[in-house]
DNA sequence: TTGAAAGCGCTAACAG
DNA sequence: CTGTTAGCGCTTTCAA
C-alpha cells in the first residue's frame, strides 16, 4: 500500500528485458537476443525454441530496448529530417511523404520543425546527431552548408531539400523555369488591365535565399521576353510573413499612388497577407488583381481563379532524395525538379 | 589512398567519446561526463579545469551519444507525439506548438503522422515505446485505447489529444458547443434561403468518431432550439476525405432532387471536396449555398465570406496536455476546451 | 546447436 | 576535489 511503485503512474515498472527472457525459456541471453532480431538462422537456433521465445517475447509484452541495442551495434536506424514549417501544404506533403518512404525502407523517421530559425535550425541539428540519427535532411533550411558541417563532424550522411547547399547534395524545384512560367501567365491574364509596359509587383520571400532569387530570375525573364524590364520598386520581398507582405503593399500603393493590378506572390503563407490586403482593399471591391503564386494550395485554388498557382513535384523531389539515401551517395550536386502551373480551368 | 575510410562518404569517421577527452584533458573520463552534463558543481570540480574541459569539447566537436546517454541513466529525454495528418492547419499548430512547449522543457520532441491508419498507429507506438519515449501523446488516433495500454505495459506516460480515450487523460474541444454555435451561425444566415423547416446538410468526420459523433449532436442541438428536427439523410458522414464528400453530395441531390442551400462540413479537409463540388456545379452559379466548417484556414475564411468557420484553440489544449504531462498526471479524465467562431466581417 | 564474455559510451555511487 | 568501478540492455565474436 506505501510501496514504492504504487505511485501516480506505472511509469517505474520495469521493462521485460531479453535476459527475463532468457531466464522464463531456459537459455542464453543470446539466443534470445538472435531470435529477437531475426540473426536466429545462421545461428542455426531450433526452429521449436525459436518459436518458444517469440511466444514468450509476446506474452511478456516485450519490447525491444532501441537505445540499448543502437549502442551496441553502434549504429541507429533513426532518419532525421528538419522542417521550417507546418502551416502549408508543400511542406505537409514532403513531411507525409518522406515519412512513408522512410518506414519502407525500415528507418525511424523524426521531424522537427525549426520555424524558420537559423539557430534553432542548428541546435536540432546538434540534437539530431546526439540522438545518433544515421541521416539528416535538412528542408529549406537558412543555411544547410552548417548543418552539412555539423553533420560531416559527426560522420553523419546529410542531404538538402527544397533549399540547396554547396557542401551536401541537394533537390530543389526548377524554382526560375517555374516562376517564369508563372509569371509569363500572369503577364497575358492581366494583358488587358495593365499599363503598358508596366510590370507585375514581386511580393514575399527572402531576398537572400536560394529560392526567391532564382524566382525573381525567372520573373525577370518571362518580362524580358515581352520587352519589359523590371526595376527593384517592383520587388518586395523581406520574408515570408503575411504581415511584411500586407505592409509592403501598403507602402507601394502609398509612394507609387497606383494599386498593381497584378501580383507574384512568393509562398502560400505570405499569399495569406497578400489576400487579406486584397479583400479589405476598397479599390479592389470590382475588380481583384491577378495573382499568381508560387505553391500551391488546393482551396484557394479552388476559391479564387484570379489565383494562379505552382505545384512544386515533391514526389519526384523525394524519390529523387531518396535515390541518394539508398546510394549513400553525397557527389550529386543539386538536382532539379519541374514544377507544374495550376489553374482551375475558367470554363468550370 | 586505398584507405578503409576514404570511401565515398565520411560516414565512418569515428566519434570523439568522454574518453578522448579524457586523455587529452589528462583527467579520468568521469570528469568529462559531469563536466559535460553540468553535475560538475556538485563533484565539486575546479572550474578550471571545467572549462578546459568545455573548449576540448568544443575542439574536438564533441557531442553526447544520447544513446548510451539514455540507456544509462535508465531514461530519455524523448517525448513522441502521434498525428494524423499534416494537411491542414490545425494539426500543424498543434505540431508546432507541441515542439516549441517540449523543447522548453528539455525534451525532444519526436513527431510521427499515421495517416489515420488505425494500424500504422499501433505500429508507431510501438516504435516510439521501442525508442524509450518517456512520453506518448496521441494526437486524433482512431484506437487511442489500444495506444495507452500499450505504452502502459511498458511503462510510459501517455496522453490523449483532439480525440478522447477512457484509459489516459485527454485534452480536447468542446466539439458539441463549438458545432453548436456553428450551426446557429448558419441557420441564421441562410434564413432567408432555406425552404422553412428543412435542416443544414452535414457533410464530412467519421461516423464513429467521438468528435464527429458530438458535433452532431450540437448540429441537432442548434436545430432543435428552432424546432426543426433533423433525420438521418442530412448527415453525410462516412470519413474525411474529399471524394467521399463530394460523392455523398452528387448522392444526395441525386435522391433528393433538390440541392442543399447550407451545409455543416466536418473538417477542411473534407470542406475542400465541398468546395471543388460547389464550385463545379452550375446549379450554384449565382448563388453559392451557406458553408459553416468546423476548423479553420484563414485563407479559405477571406476568400469566400460565406464559409464560417470554427477554430479550435490550439494554445489552450497544449496548455492544459503540458499541464497534465509537467505533473505527470495520469488521473484527470477529460478536459474540453471551448472553441472560437471565426467569421470575417461582412463589411470589410 | 548453444553459451560465455567483452564491449558500445555514458552515468553514478563509492572510495579516496 | 578526483578516479575506480559496476552496470544500463543488447550484439557479436569465439569456444564449446
Amino acid at each position: 500500500m506505501a510501496g514504492k511503485s504504487s505511485g501516480k503512474h506505472g511509469g517505474s515498472r520495469k521493462r521485460t528485458t531479453i535476459y527475463d527472457l532468457a531466464e522464463l525459456a531456459g537459455v542464453s541471453p543470446s539466443a534470445v537476443s538472435a531470435v529477437l532480431n531475426g540473426t536466429w538462422r545462421k545461428r542455426r537456433i531450433g526452429q521449436a525454441l525459436a518459436e518458444k521465445i517469440e511466444r514468450l517475447a509476446q506474452e511478456q509484452g516485450y519490447s525491444l530496448n532501441m537505445q540499448a541495442s543502437g549502442l551496441s551495434r553502434e549504429k541507429s536506424d533513426l532518419i532525421g529530417m528538419i522542417v521550417p514549417k507546418y502551416d502549408n501544404r508543400y511542406f505537409g506533403a514532403i513531411v507525409e511523404r518522406f515519412e512513408a518512404m522512410a518506414r519502407a525502407r525500415g528507418l525511424f523517421p523524426i521531424i522537427t520543425c525549426t520555424q524558420r530559425d537559423a539557430e534553432l535550425e542548428i541546435q536540432a541539428a546538434r540534437e539530431m546527431i546526439s540522438h545518433q540519427v544515421a541521416y539528416l535532411i535538412a528542408t529549406g533550411a537558412t543555411d544547410p552548408d552548417r548543418i552539412t558541417r555539423l553533420c560531416r563532424a559527426a560522420g553523419v550522411l546529410s542531404f538538402n531539400l527544397d533549399l540547396p547547399g554547396t557542401l551536401a547534395p541537394s533537390v530543389i524545384s526548377d524554382n526560375r523555369a517555374g516562376a517564369a512560367a508563372l509569371t509569363r501567365l500572369i503577364l497575358r491574364a492581366s494583358e488587358g488591365r495593365r499599363a503598358p509596359g508596366v510590370p507585375i509587383l514581386f511580393v514575399g520571400g527572402r531576398p537572400t535565399e536560394h529560392n526567391t532569387i532564382e524566382r525573381i530570375k525567372g520573373f525577370r525573364d518571362a518580362h524580358a521576353e515581352i520587352g519589359i524590364t523590371v526595376d527593384d520598386d517592383h520587388i518586395l520581398t523581406e520574408d515570408h510573413a503575411p504581415d511584411t507582405a500586407q505592409g509592403a503593399l501598403d507602402a507601394y500603393v502609398a509612394t507609387h499612388r497606383r494599386s498593381p493590378d497584378a501580383l507574384f506572390v512568393g509562398s502560400t503563407i505570405a499569399l495569406e497577407g497578400v489576400v487579406r490586403w486584397i479583400v479589405t482593399n476598397p479599390g479592389f471591391a470590382s475588380a481583384r488583381p491577378h495573382v499568381g503564386c508560387f505553391d500551391w494550395d488546393p482551396m484557394v485554388s479552388l476559391l479564387d481563379r484570379n489565383i494562379v498557382m505552382v505545384r512544386q513535384d515533391v514526389p519526384r523531389m523525394l524519390e529523387a532524395l531518396f535515390g541518394m539515401i539508398d546510394g549513400e551517395r553525397e557527389d550529386v550536386g543539386v538536382i532539379e525538379i519541374p514544377t507544374e502551373v495550376i489553374q482551375v480551368s475558367p470554363s468550370g
